[in-house]
DNA sequence: TCCCTCTATTTCCTATAGGATCTTGGAAAT
DNA sequence: ATTTCCAAGATCCTATAGGAAATAGAGGGA
């Protein structure tokens, strides 16, 4: 999808400034650098990423699809406070319905899956690995813990990928921002990031039992599994 | 300056100019006066609408969520294709998991849901005699079918609005625009008027009887049948 | 001390202008 | 006749400017 080598002809920087704004602004929010509730002046954005207010006006409404942001009608955006106990409840439950259904519909397709569902799965083997090390030392870098979260991210997605439903696809995008930002306050032991992987391996071997319902279980009880550890998490 | 304090509705003004032009889009392309493929361009949508290009521009990215449109990074909007196959497939697969799963949770607010949902039952009752009356004299009065439609929706809309969860809320409605898309193409006979308003009875029944499973039963079975009704009239 | 009001600054929102790019139409050359 | 090239028009995209509303803060009165 990336081809990079190429100088480029027409693909390359084929996306207008507003998707680049787009993405730095998500970045911001991603890594926490505003506070919950703190107001996001169109023109101070503007100022700061040196560009004018209209591009950035453009990426505010991309954002309130995310839910990262709120939009007041006539009193500017701002960010969303932090998920608690209800909203989070909700969350769980639209993510395991559509994990679940996902699950379902690729195990239609599991010669195409397990190929690079495999591969996947070893490269969040190997980055749990690197962050359990790093645990043990006590340290937690931030680059490292990035790296573990797109290895997950990108497990799940092969299985969205396969499902061949765009739609169920595009509702998990859709809720990625608000799961990710969740997925942060997880991990706190060593135990956890293990705990995941091998969950990740059952469900490998289950789609490759041929078993849709055993895979269909397995992603099952490893969203129930996420879920439970979360709220463990929250309450301490 | 003293301008006349006219503040009989002003509360009620309370949504920027960009929703207005929003909803006016909206209404050209569900209202078919568009055709697929079409472009739409920014400046030339500004000067009809009467405003500048800037709320217009803000309004197409909200519709770009609805997939009522689509965009090329610097070559401006064009209305989207009609749904094929194999997208129409995909779109009654991701409809019947989001039915389903909001019937398994507003049957735990039973209480709440069912008045409520009683209500919209005989007005989509009522709707449904207008419909078939009209069909046996031949005519299809453009606003009976909105109406019909208006209250289908509403329908569906007091079941996801009684699961409690937002999130899947939120997908019901990304999905709003393309089901109605659809919608308009199903109608041909009073056979089909008739049957959604009798399987509409047999879910509220369901819902009243406290069964959770015949709920959602009912649900499936319904939409099973939308989708059955559908293909078979694209067919012909 | 508390509250109300009024002002000033900030910010949102819309309009207008200009540069860069794409499309379209016709003319010229093979 | 078909293809290529070029120029004019239209369109997208971004920047700048100005009006309207809202927030914050100071000052006066109870």
């Amino acid at each position: 999808m990336t081809s990079l080598p190429i100088r480029g002809v027409g693909e390359l920087e084929r996306r207008g400034l507003r998707d680049r704004v787009y993405d730095r602004i998500l970045e911001m929010l991603l890594e926490g650098e505003v506070e919950p509730g703190a107001r996001l002046s169109i023109d101070t954005l503007a100022r700061q990423l040196d560009v004018s207010p209209t591009p950035v006006r453009e990426a505010m409404v991309q954002l309130e699809r995310t839910g990262l942001v709120t939009r007041e009608a006539l009193r500017g955006y701002r960010v969303a406070p932090p998920l608690e106990g209800e909203q989070l409840a909700e969350l769980f439950d639209a993510r395991l319905m559509l994990e679940v259904e996902a699950a379902r519909l690729a195990s239609r397709h599991v010669d195409a899956l397990l190929p690079s569902l495999r591969k996947a799965l070893e490269h969040h083997a190997r980055e749990s690995e690197r962050i359990v090390e790093r645990l043990d030392q006590g340290s937690v870098p931030l680059s490292l813990t990035r790296a573990y979260f797109d290895s997950d991210l990108e497990f799940h997605r092969e299985i969205f990928a396969a499902s061949g439903n765009r739609y169920i696809q595009e509702m998990y995008d859709s809720l990625g921002a608000l799961t990710h930002r969740m997925r942060q306050a997880i991990i706190r032991g060593p135990r956890d990031v293990h705990e995941a992987a091998v969950e990740h391996r059952a469900i490998v071997d289950a789609f490759a039992s041929g078993d849709a319902d055993a895979a269909v279980l397995a992603m099952r009880r490893h969203i129930e599994n996420v879920r439970a550890r979360s709220v463990g998490d929250t309450a301490s």
